[in-house]
DNA sequence: TGTACATCAGTGAACGCGCGTTCACTGATGTAC
DNA sequence: TGTACATCAGTGAACGCGCGTTCACTGATGTAC
């Protein structure tokens, strides 16, 4: 194995990109022990640093807690966007693309979702938060406005109540079942064929064709 | 006003009734500050007892907190069954009012939700805890039963997926918008309007008539 | 290119605090006779 | 009904620990001239 310099001595004085060392330390440390479980000070010991460095970057637990979220939502945004595709190759299929991306996202980053939707931060404790939150249920809303468009005038749902419900399965199948995490609830089917079917049956209420 | 004693002096040296107080307390700190809220001195400070004390009845806070879960399962239990009651008026009434028992639960008893479902307790962390869910789960799997009883045979989805579908919609409705605590998102319309076209949708999707 | 200086991003020691946990104890209660 | 005794459910003092936070400091970096 070639030589390696200690982090410490590598880094030297200064770390160079502390901010983003902490988001991610916090990040493996929710991801490892659940979004309550993980200290400023813990953090700090994480990225190599003293105990009182993070105090030049955050100012204090919460708000390294909310920059992990609005990371998230910034992630989460990008997945769902890309679950979309513009909706190719037709707003149906893309649609169901997006309650996969949802539950993909929910699946490989645990520790953001959790930031996002279980470290009891308020919804908007931050401006940049609430941005970013809305950047990315925005994506919903869109898709949904997309597709109610294909039905005929006087069967057309309201965009946001239909956004605002297929939210609502992704997140209850994410938060029930769809976990990397041990514990979770186990089930006879995946996260996704649950989704996958509630989706469909709900479109067929709501009277779309299977395709477009 | 009429002399009362001090707590402590009306009880004397034994308390009577520690570990439900301390469940109570629990209660009570999880309403007020989420569940990672409270400590284990928190609870027994707040139950009007040395810090010592809570160990005659509880292991630790995990084994507290459990306690809590699983007396929350049990009126959750006891809830969704009044909302279903035994299929009266008719079974699809019933199960809209399974719906409604689900987000009032989650609304007026928030501590109780909490500790269920977002205090990172592990499902089957005890036996009890474990049964208390699936017996709480029982009753909308028992409900989901009797409604897909309703279709022709031909088209009879699966009622153990039916009721993963109802339970994920439910609880994602409330656990994005359906609680008392500050900080959650609004909406355009209540929780409880959310869920109800949810699963209007969704049975139309299934095929069920409108009434029976 | 070199030097002086301001600014920035770290250090490490210190503090007070509350938590979890143990322990020998003690007051209250229940029961055998 | 009274007494002796076992058991139970509390107390309060003690401990070690880690956290949050402040502070004067210092090493590194950037910039003006």
């Amino acid at each position: 194995m070639a030589w390696k310099p200690s982090e410490r001595e590598a880094r030297g004085y200064h770390h160079g990109n502390l901010r983003e060392a902490l988001i991610q330390a916090a990040r493996e440390l929710i991801a490892e022990k659940g979004p309550a479980g993980f200290t400023f000070a813990d953090a700090a010991r994480s990225a190599g640093v003293s105990a009182a460095a993070p105090y030049r970057h955050f100012r204090d637990r919460e708000a390294l807690m909310a920059d992990v979220a609005r990371e998230g939502f910034q992630r989460f945004e990008a997945m769902l966007a890309a679950g979309w595709a513009g909706g190719k190759p037709d707003p149906i299929t893309a649609f169901h693309n997006v309650g996969k991306a949802y539950l993909t996202f929910a699946r490989t980053e645990p520790a953001y979702y959790a930031a996002m939707f279980e470290s009891g931060l308020a919804p908007d404790v931050t401006k940049e938060l609430r941005a970013s939150a809305d950047r990315a249920f925005a994506v919903l809303r869109q898709a949904a406005d997309t597709l109610v468009a294909l039905l005929p005038q006087a069967r057309r749902p309201p965009a946001l109540m239909m956004s605002l419900h297929v939210w609502s399965m992704a997140h209850g199948i994410a938060s029930l079942f769809g976990r990397g995490d041990a514990g979770r609830r186990s089930l006879p089917m995946s996260a996704e064929e649950l989704l996958e079917s509630e989706m469909l049956i709900y479109m067929q209420g709501l009277g779309f064709p299977q395709k477009v």
